[in-house]
DNA sequence: TTGACAAGTGGAATATTCTCCGTTTATTAT
DNA sequence: ATAATAAACGGAGAATATTCCACTTGTCAA
């Protein structure tokens, strides 16, 4: 379907959204050749026959490109939470969360490299903190949720808040790629290792 | 070669040694006029009056150079730590793990500006991770063996090394700043939510 | 003292990020 | 159609990061 609904804003122009699909391609083709950070902006703009200006028109940076590649992949991804919690929903919250943690870890592990991707720059342009993205954001507040259930459930007054925070950073590049490299661990591991702290079995 | 067993390294040479000392000078000046952040090694350079190629030939990367700049007081820490430890060695683990959090999160908040320096180049430079610096390893150090005292008194079995990691990315810049500016939480706040979370109630 | 040579140096060269701005072009109202 | 106009373009170029290397200079051993 189009969304061809009399939007007051002018739509985006033909040439533009050529040259958008052309940046896409162009990237989506140097991707997969390299690692997504080895690839620059200039090269995405060279592939992509457009001058850097246009590219940064476009997308602020990297992060940005990466964001719009996936941006599919996400939305299915929470289609896919959206199903589980709702085929879920009598179980006690705790499993849930486990639930989509596992969820998650394996769009991390299908999705690395863009996903990598999308949380990189983020450091170095916007003041901080890869905590603040569309994806992470709309995570945040299902584990916000879910911790607030378990606080009822099981009777303790857990700062909901912070340990969503803390989720996400464990599961945010930095942290995640450091135990699957470093530390050698599988991706069950690091769901089980994460679901004894967070879950409170206190 | 000499045939002579004298492994002794050539010591820093005499002209060597002064540029460093300009050098340091220089960021000392410039960081004191700017944030760490916006400070380029370029700029270094030449307030100290030494071409590129002799900063980089000393600090690969701004990183380093905080680091250089900020040993000092990571000596006196870790000198003010193992006060502690000695004076506190007949209490629980957890007391002392707790102490050990709070003297890091004073040092976190007296140097912010020269250890977010430290912690920020890290990203970009050598593949990933914060937690590799000598200032993380040898506090991830401490953190485990504390955690498996833990584990001993409280006849649990939790994963020492991956807790400390976690624990010593939420005392990171990226979090603890998130946590502190768009929290707004207080430095007491952040140690109790991390007590409260790692101190095993469990 | 001296000379060999490792250590150190400067800065040109290359690569990247990112901005600015004059020019081009698609759209829309007439 | 056509002109007015906002959107989009592209590339020059400023600021950085980072490397490379031909040249200098301390140091040490004889």
């Amino acid at each position: 379907m189009n969304g061809s609904e009399t939007t007051q804003i002018r739509s985006e122009r033909r040439d533009a959204a050529e040259n958008r699909q052309r940046i896409l391609n162009a990237a989506i083709k140097l991707f997969e050749q390299n690692d997504v950070e080895q690839v620059s902006m200039n090269q995405i703009a060279n592939e992509a026959q457009v001058g850097p200006g246009t590219l940064y028109r476009r997308y602020k940076n990297k992060s940005e490109l990466c964001l719009d590649l996936i941006k599919d992949n996400v939305d299915l991804f929470f289609d896919d939470i959206e199903i589980y919690l709702k085929e879920n929903c009598s179980s006690p919250p705790s499993k849930r969360l486990k639930g989509i943690l596992s969820l998650f870890i394996r769009f991390r592990e299908k999705k690395s490299q863009l996903l990598t991707g999308v949380e990189d720059s983020s450091s170095t342009n916007p003041p901080r903190s890869r905590i603040q993205s569309p994806l992470f954001n709309e995570l945040h507040h299902l584990l916000v949720n879910l911790f607030d259930e378990m606080n009822v459930t099981k009777q303790t007054r857990l700062n909901s808040v912070f340990n969503a925070d803390l989720l996400l950073t464990a599961l945010s590049r930095d942290f995640y790629s450091f135990q699957r490299d470093v530390r050698n661990y599988s991706p069950e591991m690091i769901l089980e290792e994460l679901c004894t702290l967070f879950i409170s079995l206190k």
